[in-house]
DNA sequence: CCACGGACTTTGAGAATTCAAATTCGTAAA
DNA sequence: TTTACGAATTTGAATTCTCAAAGTCCGTGG
């Protein structure tokens, strides 16, 4: 079985590769994937041609890593497992959305399929984790979503908040406490370019305003 | 902090010397140490020296390891961990409890702080596991009991299961379908020496007989 | 067409954990 | 006492993962 540190190694190479990258042709150089792992460029390379080995990445020297369909299909279950953890530990355990991500990384390599299927079923076979992100079900299929950056919308869309893409605690806690997570629906109501400003309405009739920078780390879905 | 196998080898240490050894005196020799482990005996002298060396075992060599205060606040919360975990997966999970030692075996490592009280709450501060082990508390303190196998109860005594010695899957299996589980209160109906059948009644009338054999697997507290 | 700089790879080494095999110790029996 | 046996320890080596530092490759500016 993989090991704690190949089930990172992969993880990350996928997040690397497909959800910042370019997709199936992208390679993820050396220097990314040892920058977001805090491991020297060395470990990086070393490590990479073991896992080249073992036939989960192609590499190429020089050029980069990608998964092969068998690393995917790895890094989907890490992913899986990574997300239906958060979501538990938010939605059973009744912890803090911003506190679970240390958590999850930690257990994302322990869960077995015995007990990933329980949460699962305890959760009602969930789409999406707490940040939003979507949740790979139990073949590594994710559904797909078409997510906008918030700071693009124009006036009077009616969107529903997709994913958080800023992991920042102060910035979780700060969205938490103010009702801006995953499965929000929202309407546009302006926008000043000028002053950088986006108001948004709430259901509820309630209005906030924010700041372009935030409205930049938010991604959402736009009603047909 | 400890690793892994850091942890499986103080917890392994403290049941061979408290729970099944003579206590506080109690020295564990290296051989059943590397046979209960599943490592060779050089292996177990190794660990155990350099275990000796951050503390957590005091080492004599070719007599045995004994676990210090400090070893002994680890190995309860390593069992802590890993007994609350069994609760959790029966209790919250619903899994069979014949099939949670090997998750729990796992999990036990990575749960932080945070998680067990989470848990713990959600449990309503359990005091035993599944199988009728004490869970020390936060501080390491273990409720103790008075136990007794249930073939040395004489004809007559009620009851009450208090922890199953033997942890073998289709051992615990047949308990489990038969009602045979920790907290079962029962009344000794009789007892044949030469057959060496054991009569149990449960609370709701109905008989069942056990061999000396499995009852001999079975702890007992016995009611005043 | 070459030198530079930055990114990448290689090399040597160390920590943690393990095994197999050789050696040593202690004691119970002779 | 001396021996012999079983238990424990030591030794040498392998695996996995890591770093630091030295070496290599390659596109860019001159």
């Amino acid at each position: 079985m993989a090991t704690s540190t190949v089930e990172n190694y992969i993880k990350k190479i996928y997040t690397l590769q497909f959800e910042q990258g370019g997709g199936e042709e992208a390679n993820v150089s050396m220097g990314d994937l040892a920058t977001s792992l805090d491991v020297t460029p060395g470990t990086a390379t070393t490590m990479v041609k073991s896992l080249a080995k073992t036939g989960l990445v192609s590499y190429t020297p020089r050029v980069g890593v990608q998964l092969t369909a068998q690393g995917k299909e790895l890094a989907l279950l890490v992913l899986r497992r990574h997300r239906m953890v958060e979501l538990f530990l938010v939605k059973v355990l009744g912890m803090d959305w911003h506190e679970i991500h240390d958590e999850a990384e930690a257990l994302e390599h322990v869960i077995s399929d015995r007990v990933l299927e329980r949460i699962d079923i305890l959760l009602g076979r969930p789409e999406l984790d707490p940040h939003g992100d979507p949740i790979p079900d139990a073949s590594g299929a994710i559904a797909e979503r078409d997510l906008v950056l918030l700071v693009d919308c124009s006036i009077g869309q009616k969107v529903r908040i997709g994913r958080i893409e800023n992991q920042e605690d102060t910035f979780l806690k700060y969205l938490e406490s103010n009702g801006l997570t995953p499965g929000q629906d929202l309407t546009v109501v302006s926008a000043d370019a000028q002053a950088g400003v986006i108001s948004l309405e709430f259901g509820s009739g309630e209005n906030r305003q924010l700041g372009f920078e935030a409205a930049r780390k938010i991604s959402v879905e736009v009603a047909e």
